[in-house]
DNA sequence: GACAACAAAGCAACTGCTTGCTTCGTGCTG
DNA sequence: CAGCACGAAGCAAGCAGTTGCTTTGTTGTC
């Protein structure tokens, strides 16, 4: 098997640990200096791989979208139950924010407003998608009687209950990821029946 | 009627203001500059209110939280049944963190991480009230047989949908603070008995 | 020898904060 | 009431460090 993909291996250190450093020190506490640091490189050196230091952070997002979707996707588009379907996608999700390594969402969330307009809105495009994919199942539960209403407040009500762990989750402290999910699935779906 | 309390008035001013531009452009994204141009002041005059920029972003966030906790508090420890205590609670906190001129627990919520750890702690012992109080509330749900659970998980979710509404709500555009405390409530607590 | 992938060096703007000084109302004292 | 001390509030100027980014040179590789 011939190396079909050799290059590129330093821009995508660049963006993994960019994303490590955005998400412990935000985008405005993380220098490009810090960035070319942990990857070995001088302090000019990532401006060939990057033309700003927002176009880092758009990849950084970017990266965590394209990861995460597939996942997402083929669970919403599954044959599970909804009931089931949501839970299932509830810990994606929350594998996706708070998993180890999973740096990337957690940026999205925490410093989406400092990308430049035209960047956002590239971005947004993934993000579309996410969004569409749990209204469709929020959707589902509502048509099974599982939900109270089917509206984008209902789907942002529930998004922001779980996203909002990334500034409480602790690893190894507390509940574990399957509880979380289970929890928030009971909270918002009431018994099971 | 004398003028009893002439003075202050300018660090007030520079806290209110403070707030909105936080609110807008993030801790970082400000200068000590905007603020001090902002209330008419040059750029150094701040500094003589203010030990540090750090400073005034704990004022911001404590200005909020004594006085946010008043009315949250009275709700709390009031005579309403539960689920209209919840309902009661759930509208208070969107007018604190939505309300038109409300910028200091947004502020709170997106730049708590931009404190030292000496300020965090000071701060913290007003959050922990705040949190202290819903949980109250939360357990009074549970006893009453309205909510699954009375854990910290659980109180974080409630309070996770509610917050997240920063990133996403516009005013005047979609639905109002009322009818989301209604279809949170709705949400959560399940048709009501 | 051409190109990718950096290093080396530095620029220009910005940032939090400090320092020395001025202005002005207030109260005290003779 | 004149004269003065004094503290609150802020100005003017600038320092020292940081930051994103640019420019030019170098090296390994196909």
């Amino acid at each position: 098997m011939t190396n079909t993909a050799p290059v590129d291996n330093r821009r995508a250190d660049l963006v993994r640990v960019a994303a490590r450093l955005f998400r412990e020190r935000g985008f405005d506490g993380t220098t490009t200096r810090d960035i070319a640091d942990a990857v070995g490189m001088r302090s000019g050196s990532p401006f060939y791989h990057f033309k700003s230091k927002q176009e880092i952070l758009a990849a950084v997002m970017e990266e965590g979208l394209v990861a995460g979707l597939p996942a997402a996707e083929q669970i919403a588009a599954g044959e599970l139950p909804p009931r089931a379907k949501f839970q299932a996608l509830v810990r994606a999700h929350l594998e996706i924010v708070l998993g180890e390594g999973h740096d990337f969402i957690p940026v999205l969330l925490y410093d989406w407003r400092r990308l430049t307009p035209e960047l956002r809105e590239r971005v947004q495009v993934l993000r579309d998608r996410y969004d569409q994919l749990w209204q469709d199942v929020v959707n589902e539960l509502s048509a099974a009687g599982l939900l109270r209403s089917d509206s984008a407040v209902a789907r942002l009500l529930l998004m922001g209950a779980i996203n909002y762990s990334v500034l409480w989750y602790k690893p190894g402290q507390g509940s574990n990821l399957d509880q979380i999910a289970e929890e928030a699935v009971a909270m918002f779906l009431g018994p099971e029946a």
